[in-house]
DNA sequence: ATAAGATTTCAGAAAAATCTGAAAATACAA
DNA sequence: TTGTATTTTCAGATTTTTCTGAAATCTTAT
């Protein structure tokens, strides 16, 4: 097959490029329901980062083939996110919506609104049953002690982790890469994957 | 209302324990959910972990009020999980499950799974994407440049994130806790949730 | 103000996930 | 082995989630 060498691109380049972005959106849109969002608000997020150009809602209707209010309820959803954000183009009455394009952001934006949903609530609950569960006294049966115990330990590690999230993923945190940096670093022994896809590409961000 | 001080539980105390175990099973249950995990296998996981005692099928289906096959296919799952083992009693035909007690390890072998189940397969797909896609060449369109660059950045961030979880919380893993004193100690800024699940009361393990 | 264009909402349709229950398979004790 | 207790499987029922499409609402240029 040719090589293609010219600055703009051709027919079949385009082509390409257009299935690798479909290959994209599709397996981060599978990603999505495992995460426990809708198939739809995954894709048209990867839509817009894998683009990388903002779109208005009939653009991403037509690229992904679903309606209206589908579209218009996951962009209202990516936004509460802060995953993408709206831009209005002068002259034009359409609203734009354009992906966070630092993979780093877009990363700590998702812990962020993960730890939301998962942890907090979770972290709610166990303070409410704690004190609803029968109180260690100095002569407590076992299983009331052993109870209170449990709870703590899930307490103790899920705060933890909330904690740290906040620290590092929070709108004034470290960053994960400092997170990273810092974990990187550690002594430790063997790894299991392999990590291939470290060798970047491109050479990527600082 | 009057304190119990004796080492046996009175029904008043029994029923608060339990009442504190349905609320714990709820509530973990409903995170299930988030996590992409059936309800009934997060209430399972819940019960066998919150109660601490070996259990068999019927017991199972009898306190969550759910089907043997549900039980039957919940419990397959969290085997594969390794989040409980399976325990036989001598002189007994039944099958018995019992929940990793330790919360630390209970958090990495969630860690490990939801890896497997959500980065991994995204990895393997950026990579064939990435060869599929255009290559970059000499005088390669834009285009092109920028979904390899948008692709490579989310290959290093996931990748970072593998090769992490597999660092800390993989089978021969240093152990969260070890990663959580690295961060803990990080000179950062402000935090945003406060800390009172830290607070632990009865002081957790070592 | 008005009207055209754009967005949101939401009831019902469609799709997906989960659960049940009973039949089939398996494991164990005698 | 044989009989019985136990577990697994899976087709269909149920429940939950997601999606559509059109009416209602909102916005903005004139």
């Amino acid at each position: 097959m040719a090589r293609n060498s010219k600055a703009s691109s051709t027919p079949a380049v385009k082509a390409q490029l257009v299935e690798a972005q479909d290959r994209f959106i599709a397996s981060w849109g599978r990603m999505g329901s495992v995460w426990g969002i809708s198939r739809t608000m995954a894709e048209v997020h990867a839509l817009l980062y894998i683009t990388g150009k903002p779109m208005c809602t009939d653009e991403i209707m037509d690229r992904l083939r679903v309606s209206r209010g589908n579209v218009s309820m996951s962009v209202r959803s990516l936004l509460e996110w802060a995953v993408i954000e709206k831009v209005r183009l002068p002259g034009d009455r359409k609203e734009y919506f354009q992906a966070e394009q630092d993979v780093w952001s877009m990363l700590r934006a998702i812990a962020r609104e993960r730890i939301k949903r998962e942890v907090d609530p979770l972290l709610d609950a166990l303070d409410e049953i704690g004190e609803l569960a029968p109180q260690i006294g100095s002569h407590s049966p076992e299983d009331v002690v052993a109870l209170q115990r449990r709870l703590d330990g899930v307490r103790e590690g899920f705060g933890l982790i909330t904690t740290l999230t906040h620290k590092f993923a929070g709108p004034r945190g470290a960053g994960l890469q400092t997170a990273a940096k810092l974990l990187a670093k550690a002594p430790v022994g063997r790894i299991g994957r392999s990590t291939k896809h470290l060798k970047s590409r491109t050479g990527a961000r600082p």
